[in-house]
This record gives C-alpha cells, structure tokens and sequence, in this order.
DNA sequence: CTGAAAGCGCTAACAG
DNA sequence: CTGTTAGCGCTTTCAG
C-alpha cells in the first residue's frame, strides 16, 4: 500500500524502453509519439500512448535534452531581491506569463542584495542549464556572466541596468522620476527635503538620489536643501529616519521615501507625530491602501508587471535567435497624486 | 549560426573530458575533485581546480544525476495560486529560505485557481524530476500525484489539505479562526454580518465559511444571520458585494473579509459609503498600512512564513528518510485588534 | 513507417 | 591515489 508497504520498496519509474516494451515498438518510435514527431503509423501511435498511460510514463527531458542538438532545458532562472517584496513578486509574475505558455519553467532565487548570494544563485542556475537568465542584479560587475552570455545564453537585467557587460535591460526611469517628484514638491513651495534612500550599493538608490538632488540644483534650491538619508533597508529605519529629520533644526518641510518599505515606515512616522497633514510625503511604487489613508498617500507608480513583461519578451525574442543590439529599455513611471504630496509648507518661512 | 557577428561559433562549452585533457588527468579525477570525493592528491587536485577555472567549467548536474546513484536533482516545485499575492510571496520567501542552504533550487509557478494549470505546472516539475513538490492545490482530488508519491517523490501540501491522497499539509486553523472572529462580533453585539468569501472551490474559503456559520449557529444567531456572498475574485467583487449589502433592508452591522483583497474592496467600498466607523470589519490576512488607516483594521492574520518553513522542513525530512505518517499541521493565526472590528452596531435593535 | 547502434556529460564499479 | 569501462534515459543517425 502507500505508506505501510515494506519500507524501500518504491515504484520503479518507466522508462521509455518499458513502454517501448509494453507497447512492442523500438524506443525510438516511442520517442517519436511523445514528441509529436512524424512518421507514426495512427494505430502505432495509439498503442504507444497507451502503454506510456498505463506506466504513468513521465518523460525525462534532462535526458532528453543530453543528446538533443538544441540543447535546450526549456527553463530559464529569475533573480530578484527577494521574492516577497511586491515589487519583485508583481515582476515574477510577469516573467511566468510572458513565459508559460512556450512551456518555460522558471527558477527564481532572492539575492537579499547580496554579491556572494546573487553569484550562488546564478551558478546554481547555470549548473541546470537554464536557457536563459533574468536578473535584477546585485554585484558590481555582472563580468562573470561574460563567458555564459558568449556560449549562447541571453541575460535581460532587470529593474537596474548592467556594468561591466553588454546586455539588454529594463528598467524604470528612475532618475526622470526622482525628478519630476522633486519638481512637484518645489512647485508646491518646499524648499527643503528629506530623501529616504536604500542601500547605495543598489543602482536604483542612486538613480533616484542622482535624480533629485539634479533636479533640486536646476531649481536653484541650494546645496543643503535636500538631506539624504541613505541605506536605509526596514521601514523601523524609514521611521526613524523621519523622527530624526523632523527633531532637527530646519526641518524638511517634505519627505521622499525612494522604496515602498521606506513609504510605509515613514507614513507610519508621520501619523505618529500627528504630522501627516503638515509634512509632505512622496513615495516610489504603490502602496495597498495607499489612498484610504487620511492624507491620500501622492506616489510614483512603478510599473513592475510591465518590466517583467518586456524583460520576458526580450529574453525569448535572442532565445528564437533574434541578434539585435543589446539595450536599455526604460518603462515610465506614473505620478499619482493622492493628497500627501501636495500638502504646502508651513507659511512661516524665512 | 547565431548570425553577424563572430558568426556562429559561439564558445563552445568545456565538458568534464576537456578538463581533465587539460589537467591531464581521467574524468574520474575530475569528478572527484568537482565533488569533493576524497582519495585525490591535493596537487592533483589543485591542478584539476585550475584547469576548470580556466576553461570556465560549469558541471552538468543533470548529467551526473543520470547516472548517480540517487537521482536527485537537488531542485523542487513549488506551486502557488499566484505568486504575486503577498500570502503566496510570503510562503515562497519561507521556502526559499529553508531550502537554500541545501542547495536546493526551486522552480515556481502560479495556478491561477484552475485544475488544468495546476496539472500542466505539476506535470512541468515531474518532467523535470523535481526532488520534491509543495503544493497549494486546487484540484479536486489530488489523487492524479498517488503514483508519483509511490515513486518516492514526497508532496506536501500547503494552505489547504489534501485530497484522495495521503500526504503532508501545512495549514491554517482556518475554521477555528472564522468562529473567533464571529465570537469577536457577537460580543461586541453584532446580530447581523455580511461574509465575503472567494471561490468555494478554495478549500480555506469553505473552511471559513463553516467555521463562521457554525459559531454563528452557536451563538444562538439564527439562520439569517449570516449573509454570504461567495465566489468573490477581485476588490471590484469586494466593494460591490459590500454596497449592495448595506443597500438592502435590514442591513448587516458588520463585515468578514476571507481574503486579502476582499479586505481592500471592503475597506474602500466602507470609506466611500463614508460607514467605516459605523460598520465593524474584520478580514482575513493583514494588510499594509492596516494600522493606519482610520480606523485601524482589525485582522486575523495568517502566518504565511511559518507555513512556508514547516511545510520546506517537513518535504526535507521526508527527502532524508523519514517516514513518519502523513500529518496536517495546523498553524494558528493571530487576531490582531485595531479598531474596526470592535465597532459596536447602532444602538436602534430591533 | 520503423528500429538498431552510437553517444550526450557524467558517475558507479571496478581494476590497477 | 588514479584511470578505464560501462551505462543512466534519451535522441540522433542511418539503415532498413
């Protein structure tokens, strides 16, 4: 039976010479029906299929695919910071859509932000033979994956652009964005910002730092207009952050927190001060609830799905052999204003 | 070819026989050395490590399981009804990390809540020889894995119990929970509650069904008391069944969202109706910013991690030999009050 | 239309 | 300590 029988006793699996046997056909004609190759007699076929059911036959197609002249595993691996972020996982998806229905599986692994983390994993991949890669990369240079890419597996990075190789990307115009938030909170007359940044070692923090304090130059707003709270990885560091920005002297009079996390703890922040209706809140990617909140949370929407989507269709376009340039591909963001980012200073200002 | 550029000779790809030609050794070595078998000279062995270095060696794992002893490809499936649901992103995150350190690679897919895409998924795994399967399932019977389980490959289910098939489960308490939130509403002097549930083929959305009735029943509520409005899929779904309740005569004074999404179309819906202090809501899972929305929403959360991890510790277990019988655990949730649940309903009772 | 033989990259089972 | 031979489950090649 299940369980009770002698322990050790486990079913053998088929193989394609069991049904080969049972069906009283070479092995290769059974290769032929399971993969929908030609030259089968109708009945031939028949008798195969149901000698392969009454084995439960389950084709082993790493086998397969060791004497296969393409060489194709029909997998391919997905690396993002972690899984259970809803950045990433609205990414992954994507990628699984885009991808099911060519029959791709797909491994994904969380990197944490972390190099040793995201080279384990990529090699882990590459040891199963993935037929491609999409990464949303960690390391400082993505070199290692030189050689790989030259014996004919395509990479697409995603949500930050490669350095140190040449590959397609896709990724959110970060810096544009970071910008147009800062424009927007200038116009609504605030002159002195707080920015809540993650770890500077990842390219999106950067982009996004780049992008404000340019823009905060091009308004002519000084060069201390705008402290920089960096590295910052939980929302207890966002909230913190925010209390110890506020405390100060000349206070910012608005907060951009540059990470869903970091929009969380600083919301959470301001409702504790009583400040939410005084300090202006701008945030990157969308938050649940976002706009049942009192004030409505203003935010620059990222779009995740889209990115995976693209990434997806770029990586399968070099998997059917197309040979374009590499490039970077940038998805627009979208400015949604819910009231948090149009909140005015305080009238008394200096 | 691949096409224009150093036109289709792509780096050919070092096999253990190239390594061992340039190390000047048999393959055997090589294979000891890339596996850390004993019985290698250390200079031997050095030499091997610098010849796959430079020919940027990337062992075959399929390969080698063809042939080894145990089969074992050292990869498992996992398959969610989206991976994109935090609940979900969660268990996979717990998976992930229980699994890691193992060497275990994971492959993902999202079922959508259909049968057929849970058995193309599960079918892609097997053709895979996956080591082993966690599942959310949403079939029927699970009885279509019985052969696969007899073959030695260990399932374990996750978020709901099994099926016509003797195995591990990791679940909710999800009935104990439905009848401690009912209770919660009784004693703040509901009579009347409004449950919105998903799709009745969920297992965990008929379990909480019952677990509400049957508590409602024990309360001496009556049959009426509880107006279900089941096979709820989106927000949309959420908000609409929540006008159209409290529309009606004799409206409900509270609300049970079985779901993470039906909670945001309740809360919204509640919100717009300007009734969210009016109208007791508890819901299933909790949310982002659930603490600071006004009011706090009062939730029963689940605890996906823990899930994920007992259920990536029990699939190990089972893949080292152990044997234990088949057993659901069950995990509890937490009731989490932040206000909205505890609105007591108008005074004007009838 | 069909099947026998060879071989994919690797490891088990021996022999040295 | 090391290497040779066979063979894992499958597909290719090629001869019927």
């Amino acid at each position: 039976m299940t369980s009770m029988s002698p322990p050790g006793d486990r079913l053998q699996r088929a193989t394609i010479r069991d049904v080969a046997r049972l069906a009283q056909v070479g092995t290769k004609t059974v290769s032929r029906v399971m993969n929908g190759e030609p030259n089968v007699a109708p009945a031939t076929a028949e008798r195969v299929r149901r000698a392969a059911a009454a084995l439960h036959y389950v084709p082993d197609v790493a086998a397969g695919n060791l004497r296969r002249g393409d060489r194709r595993t029909q997998t391919l691996g997905l690396l993002v910071g972690s899984v259970s972020s809803p950045f990433f996982a609205a990414i992954h998806r994507a990628v699984e859509d885009a991808t099911a229905s060519r029959g791709l599986a797909v491994f994904t692994s969380s990197s944490d932000e972390d190099e040793a983390t995201e080279r384990n994993a990529v090699g882990a991949f590459l040891r199963r033979r993935v037929d491609g890669l999409v990464l949303a990369t960690t390391t400082r240079s993505q070199a290692y994956l030189d050689v790989e890419r030259d014996r004919g597996t395509p990479v697409v990075f995603i949500d930050r652009v490669p350095n140190g190789i040449d590959a397609d990307a896709v990724v959110s115009d970060n810096a544009v964005a970071a910008a147009r938030i800062t424009r927007h909170l200038v116009r609504h007359g605030h002159r002195r910002i707080g920015l809540l940044l993650d770890r500077s070692t990842i390219w999106t923090a950067r982009e996004r730092r780049r992008g404000v304090l340019d823009e905060a130059a091009r308004s002519g707003l000084g060069p201390h207009a705008v402290q920089v709270v960096p590295d910052l990885t939980t929302e207890e560091d966002a909230s913190m952050a925010v209390r110890r920005l506020l405390r100060a002297d000349d206070p910012p009079t608005a907060i951009v927190a540059a990470q869903d996390l970091l929009i969380q703890g600083a919301v959470r922040a301001l409702h504790h001060l009583r400040l939410q209706h005084r300090v202006a809140l701008v945030g990157f990617d969308d938050v649940d609830l976002a706009d049942v909140v009192e004030p409505g949370i203003t935010v620059l929407a990222q779009r995740p799905s889209h990115i995976g989507r693209l990434a997806a269709e770029r990586l399968i376009a070099r998997l059917d052999g197309w040979n374009g340039p590499a490039e970077t591909i940038e998805v627009a963001t979208d400015l949604i204003e819910r009231g948090s980012g149009e909140i005015r200073p305080p009238v008394a200002e200096d």
